[in-house]
DNA sequence: GCCTAGGTCCCGTGA
DNA sequence: TCACGGGGCCTAGGC
């Protein structure tokens, strides 16, 4: 399956230079383990000395550079920049510029342990579960989740200050606000629901919200209590039983 | 350079495990090009479905798992992950284990198209610039990029709600609060920034609240309004001018 | 451990 | 294009 991929084992700047073009004409994945600075400038700026990482350029012109630590990149750039490969004072540099906002990176490059140009070839599928999409899912195909004689008006209202998760009436025909979050809920949870409450509860106190939640941080525990909000303890893990995703595969628990 | 690096071309998959041993035993970084597929469960679940791959184990035991595209890894783990190597049902699999939260993602691989196992020495400072610190500190030594006659009291101070980024008073001794912004100020900063000033607004009406950021939202400018709070044009790029970090070195500006 | 806030957050969605 | 909210966000800093 090597196809067109190409590994080069300490190459030349020149060597790796090719192999860029190479990669970047064929919508291959390139990877260097090189020594290099880099500096970046946009929305903020940054400086990285001279050192060894892994540079890697992506098929849709995505740019990540990982040191030996860490999962986030030190230097990255978005898919869709435009790179520019050229020689400078002795440096293979490497220019990665995005169009909006615009940002440059560049990494000067001094010498190389490994250069390859990969052809991937990945078409499999990705599914995610238990996200709050599917604890919504739940709540509206299983309203007692929220409580006995729940039930949903719309599956979600846009307000003048923003979007209501769900919308219903409890079983005396209050209105009730429900905010679902698939951890903790923390204040900014709460002050969010409130908005939504607030504007409801103009043209009539009685409305009700409710925030949905596995648990609640202490502070936010108080500010509900103030604004006379309240919690339903509700897992995403609970919720995926009883929704079917897919064709219907059953999702394992952790064990 | 290549010193205790490690290449293979094609490996088998008994060669590439015994290349992920020799990488986790001697703190390398790893990189595994593969067809695999990746079941992850924890916080959330995912199923990823076989393809072709890129799979990066660092030296911190922190995994990503990368297709051709996208700035973000599909799957991955934290730094201090655990890692379990073995052999199931004809593949390769890798198992990294996370202890808190709970999380497990299991990579299956069938065949490599690469294995490495990298030294990269890497000692090289990082530093970055026009941060929302950045701001804090020039407006803390250049009270006056608030406004004239605006004095500091204390860098920082903890409130029952939370932070305040900087507090002060104005020409006439009026409590001030002041919230930075590196980007646009939107809605979410004008409520955060309320917060503080509704709090200390009760035992003394008289308090400021101003927003300090290079723009504002439309609908936070609104909100703005309606809280009788304030907004002071303040960006990064000014900031950094009454700024001088590491040695002094000069920030360059995008050309 | 929990909680809070920032980030070159990225990313999708909708106006 | 901007604006807004979610994320397995990650990461740093307090307590």
């Amino acid at each position: 399956m090597l196809s067109r991929s190409k590994v080069l084992i300490k190459p030349s700047q020149e060597q790796a230079a090719e192999l860029l073009h190479y990669a970047l004409q064929n919508q291959l994945l390139a990877i260097l383990a090189c020594n290099c600075k880099v500096d970046y400038h946009g929305r903020a700026s940054s400086r990285l000395e001279w050192g060894e990482r892994l540079v890697i350029i992506k098929r849709d012109r995505s740019l990540l550079i990982h040191r030996n630590t860490g999962y986030e990149p030190v230097n990255w750039q978005p898919p869709g920049c435009l790179f520019h490969v050229s020689f400078s004072e002795g440096n293979l540099l490497v220019r990665a510029v995005r169009k909006s906002p615009h940002e440059v990176v560049d990494i000067f490059i001094s010498d190389l342990q490994l250069a390859a140009a990969l052809e991937l070839s990945d078409y499999g599928a990705f599914a995610m579960y238990l996200t709050e999409e599917d604890m919504k899912q739940a709540v509206l195909k299983n309203p007692f989740l929220i409580e006995e004689g729940f039930q949903p008006i719309t599956e979600e209202r846009s307000l003048p200050t923003g979007f209501v998760d769900i919308l219903g009436r409890d079983s005396k025909g209050n209105l009730v606000v429900v905010e679902l979050k698939r951890e903790s809920a923390d204040r900014e949870a709460i002050i969010q629901l409130y908005r939504y409450v607030e504007h409801l509860r103009k043209g009539n106190p009685s409305v009700r919200g409710i925030i949905a939640a596995p648990k609640i941080t202490k502070s936010a525990h108080i500010l509900l209590k103030a604004l006379k909000l309240e919690f339903k303890q509700l897992t995403p893990e609970v919720c995926s039983k009883y929704v079917k995703r897919g064709e219907g595969e059953p999702l394992k628990s952790l064990t």
